[in-house]
DNA sequence: TACGTTCTCTGAAACATTTCAAAGATAGCC
DNA sequence: GGCTATCTTTGAAATGTTTCAGAGAACGTA
């Protein structure tokens, strides 16, 4: 009768000598079901090694058992982190989480999100390459519970979660004045990226409010936020004359932090006498690197968490309202910044 | 008519004047409809915001347009190369990739294939807790196209792609050798990963053949493969009297290389002058460490992509024979075990 | 005009599940 | 035994797509 086909309620049914709706019931409302028949129907599932076709619940039911997660770098293992507190909300919520990679291109990103539109998935978490991209609002417009992550968009056209940025950017190089630093680098880019525009602005506020020489605030844009990118911009903080030089860098992200790490070690500089570093993100690398690197924490996972359980309101409760949450970074400091050696 | 519901294929036909039939031709055969009447469908597609409903097209078509990989540790970078492997080889076929972690959790593993199970995936790639894991069986029991990654698993019950390991430890050790070594230390853990206990084996096939004496090289077990162990090892590399104490370490992966290195730098010690150091996997990070890591090279992405290619093999071509891919691992030597100081 | 060919299009059946009104069984009570 | 209330079970309808046999139309040819 099964002739190699997967088994199907059907087939249960006939196996337990019961009806679909039983079977159904057994696995939807085990309660309203008798204790013997229950038994009977498992039993039969058992033997038939039956597995319940999700795309023909999904298909009746209206609804899926998935949320998604677009993120943005998968070279960035502070996006893994952020995937992992989202993927620990969706496990309470017996949801399977769908992670995506755009990889930093727009076009890709679209393609995703039209698979995941394709799929019906509950609600989409997206690390966007461009908050202000159309292919978001068609995910609003469509009613599709989203949330914006690591990111801000204008108004209240969505949920988002994000660290306050301007905040991190301010302590990062508050940090750095203490330590007597009188000449900062802050290295980013491109600017296109809202995140490095606002670090750069904490940095550039807090430096003003101290009565510093804006000169002495220097920018030195990347073209991206890599390691590779860290090391170019190590070269080029080593070519500006001695007079001009920094002694402290601000990095709009560890990655950058390291490959600057690297460079500036390989170039013989000693960190932090030489040349002081701070990073952002506090990824794992951060603290393991050769000379653990200070950073500005982002509750990674929590963002995560938060951000599922925004989602997870918009999908479910009527009266949901759009939240921008905004976490407070926090200032790890560490040997690439302090100097064990020496009294400050 | 529509009222608020999300169109569907019958909305298209009604508002394009056709049939049902000739709307799904549209979007699978589009080269048996006229001109004319196509660009009318796509037309009213476009108008309705039609998306296709991706579970009732697998419910009939019986076949889903996904493939999953199943990692072993989201912490490690690795797996995240070889999930880029995979998705690049996805992309080519049209397909999408599920990607699940199962955290080294054996539990977390089984809920994950079930769910996979459920969704009707065309295959799954795993790197499993325990490649003779019973829940593994069953997905071949079910005809469930099934490639192993980074691991091999006995008989022919499945294809699998993995590196040489006895050989990636031989080329590490003989290279620790070749720049005068005479007391290494294996790093690595616990032995119920068979890599580990391949690439201690390579380490200690060499070593013989070289001539040396087998109590020189040393072997400090770790709890797991992470950072912290790997620190936690270079403390009790460092407890050993001098007498004893290698000056070279060959660890069983990177993250492991990368706390030890940590650790030694911290302690005062010159790497590779006072202790050279061997990784395994070259990781991003491997290379962007303050003392760029020596490490044994797997080719990540490639070992991804070619696991996709056969779990797309199995799932098309009926004549598909299993088959167990081995790759060579190359060494990248860098300046953990070289010094460029120094003429060896 | 009649006929065969080729090109388009149609509409009903099938996929595996959930849902729900209603039927049936069981038990308690007078 | 008859009645009601409660607990179980049933079976048909519905979900949105694909498939496919066959109906129609258009066209060239004899």
């Amino acid at each position: 009768m099964l002739n190699g086909r997967t088994p199907s309620v059907k087939d249960v049914a006939a196996a337990a000598g019961v009806s679909l709706g039983t079977v159904s019931n057994v696995m939807n409302r085990p309660e309203v079901v008798s204790t013997r028949t229950r038994e009977r129907v498992e039993r039969a599932m058992a033997d038939l090694g039956f597995v319940r076709n999700e795309s023909a619940r999904q298909l009746r039911a209206g609804t899926s058992r998935t949320l998604a997660y677009v993120m943005l770098d998968g070279t960035n293992p502070f996006f893994h982190d952020v995937a992992q507190g989202i993927e620990l909300a969706a496990e309470d919520a017996d949801l399977s989480l769908f992670i995506c990679n755009s990889n930093s291109r727009s076009s890709r990103e679209a393609v995703h999100l039209d698979r995941l539109l394709q799929q019906r998935v509950q609600g989409i978490l997206i690390t966007p390459v461009d908050p202000a991209a159309p292919h978001l609002d068609e995910l609003t417009r469509r009613g599709v519970p989203m949330v914006i992550v690591d990111r801000v968009r204008g108004a209240d056209s969505c949920c988002s979660v994000a660290v306050d940025d301007v905040l991190g950017g301010r302590i990062a190089v508050e940090h750095l004045a203490e330590q007597g630093h009188t000449r900062v680098a802050f290295i980013g880019g491109p600017d296109s990226i809202g995140q490095v525009r606002e670090r750069l602005q904490g940095a550039r506020e807090i430096w003003e409010s101290l009565g510093r020489d804006p000169e002495d605030l220097v920018y030195l844009p990347t073209e991206a936020m890599t390691v590779a990118e860290g090391r170019s911009a190590g070269e080029r903080l080593a070519g500006l004359p001695v007079r001009r030089r920094p002694t402290a860098a601000f990095c709009a992200n560890d990655l950058l932090a390291l490959g600057l790490l690297q460079q500036s070690i390989g170039a013989g500089l000693r960190v932090p006498d030489d040349l002081a570093i701070v990073g952002f993100d506090d990824i794992e690398f951060a603290a393991a690197a050769a000379v653990p690197l200070t950073s500005v924490r982002q509750p990674r996972q929590e963002l995560g968490r938060a951000a599922a359980q925004l989602v997870l309101d918009e999908a479910t409760n009527p009266d949901h309202r759009h939240q921008q949450l905004s976490f407070t970074p926090e200032l790890v400091a560490r040997a690439s910044t302090v100097n064990r050696n020496r009294k400050i």
